[in-house]
DNA sequence: GCAAAAGTGTTACTTTTACACCCATGC
DNA sequence: GCATGGGTGTAAAAGTAACACTTTTGC
């Protein structure tokens, strides 16, 4: 027996172990050079072939809404234990063609890559994009991206979040340039570097950078265990 | 034909117009006496029967989310024309014990009153119910009620939105105690009144306070206009 | 030695905090 | 006249903003 090839990466289950109604969107956000991209597909199923879309899929009966975002996260970028949040549920009557479909968007923070990508079987390509530089979105997902960079930009300044970009190990300036392309602004170098040390959040490594034309920048690292206990003291992370 | 009795106030529609995986629920806030209340439905349906809950009810298939909310909210209060925003959907496997549902959550902040509540033909019973004196609640609500206050303590602080819970014109001392409530904390009078009053988003009208058993207060209100002009002009509110 | 980015301190200004008394009104 | 909440100012402290030059390293 034919089916319908739906969208979304479910082709796997059985149609009966699907929610029809009900699918996850990922928003992943990777850091390359200082600017901020999110993962995109090319679609390669109707409806809206050729387009390029959010990587998302179908919920399965017995799956949690986190899993199903954290499955498609894994199909695209091979990754788990990744930071990943719930923005929101967007359920607009005719957001999906063919029929209602509620989808609930996650986003994800990731550390930036380029191999490893796989586009799955209802994509025809994989790419990175800039957030200032989109391609033609299907559906609803231009939508969902300016709602979901805002939440981000909301997030970013209220928890320290953003070191999920970084590499383990980072400079102070690869840590200010993060927060401006996130929050599309700039810092005063100076002030940005005492606000930040202040927290007493970040360690100091006996470490620098290795292998750049220039003085090497000291190393630091985010320590999530004093971050929580600063928290219990009362401490609030405020950009 | 007998049919089953749905949770949720969907009766009066056919089953074939319903999402039968997809609810909506509304938290909706009240501001009595300086104190932050919700409104609950004691159910008189399966499953839970006499167990308090969040007024909601199913989506239908042709319904946007945020009617489907407005539709409980006016079901329960006889309301419209009220501050309504989605906090985030719920999904949890077993969360709704029959079948899987998820519930996409929105919070209302509304002027309080006793009168004109009505509980529906699915509950014997709708009361107010103070946020720190909570009865037992049904599936995930007691989860969906903590969330939902943590989001709206966030939101209240960085949005011009609290005014939504109190009458159209307004004492300072009801805006602090309101703030105080929402955030369960204290403001020292003279300090708030400067930082409020100094953002100019407050009209002071020649009008007082009347029947009170001490020197009346001065009214104030809130002009959406005025907010909206301030924030072109790149004014943030902030508490 | 030069290009390139790292790193650092001080001052003026703004915002936040802490704190106590007189005022107007209804009864 | 007294009980009740309304309304106000100031000073110290903390935080933010603006600003320019020296250091280190690789080539």
């Amino acid at each position: 027996m034919v089916q319908t090839k739906f969208a979304g990466s479910n082709l796997h289950f059985k149609p009966e172990d699907i929610l029809p109604s009900v699918s996850t969107d990922c928003v992943i956000f990777g850091l390359d050079n200082g600017k901020l991209k999110v993962l995109l597909l090319k679609r390669d199923i109707e409806p809206s072939r050729g387009l390029w879309a959010l990587p998302g899929g179908f919920v399965l009966d017995f799956e949690e809404l986190e899993m199903s975002a954290m499955r498609t996260l894994h199909d695209t970028t091979g990754m788990s234990n990744v930071f990943m949040e719930q923005v929101q549920a967007f359920g607009q009557v005719h957001r999906f063609p063919w029929r209602r479909v509620i989808t609930v968007v996650y986003y994800a923070l990731i550390k930036y890559r380029t191999d490893d990508l796989r586009a799955g079987p209802d994509a025809s390509e994989i790419n990175w994009f800039e957030m200032a530089d989109l391609p033609e979105l299907v559906f609803d997902h231009k939508h969902i991206l300016t709602v979901t960079l805002q939440h981000l930009q909301n997030k970013v300044r209220s928890e320290p979040i953003g070191f999920e970009l970084l590499p383990p190990k980072f400079t102070l300036t690869q840590l200010q340039e993060l927060y401006e392309a996130v929050l599309r602004t700039t810092f005063d170098t100076r002030n940005f570097r005492k606000k930040l040390l202040k927290m007493n959040l970040l360690e100091q490594l006996d470490e620098t950078q290795i292998g750049v034309a220039h003085r090497a920048a000291r190393l630091y690292r985010f320590n999530p265990n004093i971050y929580q206990k600063l928290k219990e003291k009362g401490f609030t992370f405020e950009l």
